[in-house]
RNA sequence: GGAGAGGUGGCAGAGUGGUUGAAUGCACCGGUCUUGAAAACCGACAAGCCUUCGCGGGCUUCGAGGGUUCGAAUCCCUCCCUCUCCGCCA
């Protein structure tokens, strides 16, 4: 959520910045929703103020025995007032909370204009893409060739973009999550958090999830819990309604989970393979920081995410979002994206943002600075490191040989009894 | 699932209709004292919102929502959560 006080004073600067990520907001409409509230609200806070005012006269008049017929006959006429003027207020005050809560997060001066993926700004780019002296095969042949990857079996189970992994590709998958969380809890300084995978209407609407994006989530009707699509959500929700003492910051938390996504309209985008599944495994990083570090901790947080890929020895770049691509809640956005030979090209593998207060706004997440005791709202910021399915297909993928097998890649070997090779059993 | 207890400020914990946004203790912050620290003493100490250039003034909030009342932390209703015992269970 934006600053309302930014709303009220300077809503057409509001505009002209949203207007860079292709966004618009009525701002006539909001500014005479938000004028009305003010003459309302004013006048409704007067009133109360007299009733409480008589109310307290009745109460020392009535400890010393005085009759209050007249001060009960004055404040029941302000009684009625109050009460329209109060349902008045509450209902405007809801309406304009509705207009301001669809309002995606303002980008920030550094980046990049643009409208689509088409726009978004290459800054570098790490590794050699391997070469190859044989046909190559995609993640979907070479494992269904081993016998370790079963599509079938899992439309059978449940439906499209479902996967079964088996044997040593499942295992693969795990050593992948294990070695992920180690280099994040012990390179990085992360703690690792087990959290909730269904949340409520609440926390998905702190993260920005709702109330705009509703359809891309999978809806647990009787309890009226969603599927978490990202741990984004339950991990920072962890500072919900929360102060937080400066001392204690940052705080860096990483989280393996399953991620839930309906893909909604995405229907005949990636159907081959495990590229974009309804169920997948992601190992997330959060920080919660304070506000005059976010920037740095976002580059931070972005090269974090590259160690796991440096290790894996998987080529990749990193590209800053333009402003047109950039996602509801966040100011700015690194995606980092690792290089898939049987496409020839670079798929997301990571995507590193900085809210700023968007979040943190909404959940009332704050800190106190212990200098002048103030307390002000919190950054958050995150970032895949790394999405778990799409690195097992990159390392399939890349490190695929001749005869269809695929090299273990050495720093998860330890994760798999020290076998180097994956093959057909 | 059954029976009971309870949800109050950073924490602990008073408060059952009227000047209580809330006693008291602890923590935190400022000060006195001290070479320094501790102790002791003194003082300050919730958040959000509205209004104002500022000083200031006002409103709201005691799990959430509704109700009764001139007035609710306190009474009534619904929901959520926590704890104890029993049952069931990975």
């Amino acid at each position: 959520m934006l600053d309302p006080q930014l709303i009220r004073n300077d809503l057409n600067s509001i505009a002209k910045a949203l207007d860079k990520r292709g966004a618009s907001i009525d701002t006539n409409k909001i500014q005479k929703i938000e004028d009305k509230r003010k003459a309302i609200q004013i006048k409704t806070e007067k009133l109360q103020a007299d009733r409480n005012l008589i109310s307290k006269e009745i109460g020392e008049m009535k400890a010393k025995g005085k009759d209050t017929e007249n001060l009960l006959e004055k404040v029941t006429s302000i009684k009625n007032q109050l009460e329209k003027n109060e349902e008045e207020l509450t209902a405007i005050q809801q309406e304009l909370n509705e207009l301001i809560i669809v309002i995606p997060n303002i980008p920030h001066e550094s980046v990049p204009d643009g409208s689509t993926e088409e726009d978004n700004q290459p800054i570098r780019e790490w590794g050699e893409k391997p070469s190859f002296d044989f046909k190559i095969n995609d993640h979907v042949d070479l494992g269904e060739s081993l016998e370790q990857i079963d599509f079938d079996s899992a439309t059978q189970i449940t439906s499209s973009r479902f996967v079964v992994m088996k044997g040593q590709i499942a295992r693969l998958h795990r050593a992948l999550i294990q070695f992920m969380l180690d280099i994040h809890i012990s390179e990085h300084g992360y703690q690792e958090v087990n959290v909730p995978y269904l949340v409520n209407t609440d926390s998905c609407t702190n993260t920005g999830q709702l109330p705009k994006f509703k359809e891309d989530l999978f809806h647990i009707k009787d309890q009226d819990f969603y599927l978490i699509p990202t741990a984004e959500i339950p991990v920072t929700n962890i500072v919900k309604d929360k102060i937080i003492n400066d001392i204690e910051l940052p705080l860096k938390f990483v989280c393996h989970s399953p991620c839930f996504r309906s893909e909604a309209g995405s229907y005949g985008k990636d159907t081959r393979g495990m590229i974009r599944q309804h169920q997948f495994e992601k190992v997330e990083l959060v920080q919660i920081v304070q506000p005059e570090n976010s920037y740095n901790v976002l580059e931070e947080l972005t090269l974090n995410a590259e160690t796991i890929l440096k290790k894996l020895n998987l080529p990749y770049r990193v590209v800053t979002l333009c402003a047109g691509d950039l996602g509801f809640a966040a100011a700015k956005t690194y995606d980092i994206e690792v290089w898939l030979p049987s496409q020839n090209t670079y798929r997301e593998i990571s995507s590193c943002s900085n809210f700023e207060s968007f979040q943190a706004r909404r959940m009332k997440a704050r800190w106190r600075n212990s200098k002048t005791n103030k307390i002000d709202l919190l950054h958050t910021l995150n970032g895949s490191g790394l999405a778990v399915g799409r690195t097992l297909i990159a390392v399939m993928e890349n490190y695929q040989t001749k005869n269809g097998d695929i090299t273990i890649p050495d720093v998860l070997q330890k994760y798999m009894s020290n076998e180097s090779i994956i093959k057909k059993s």
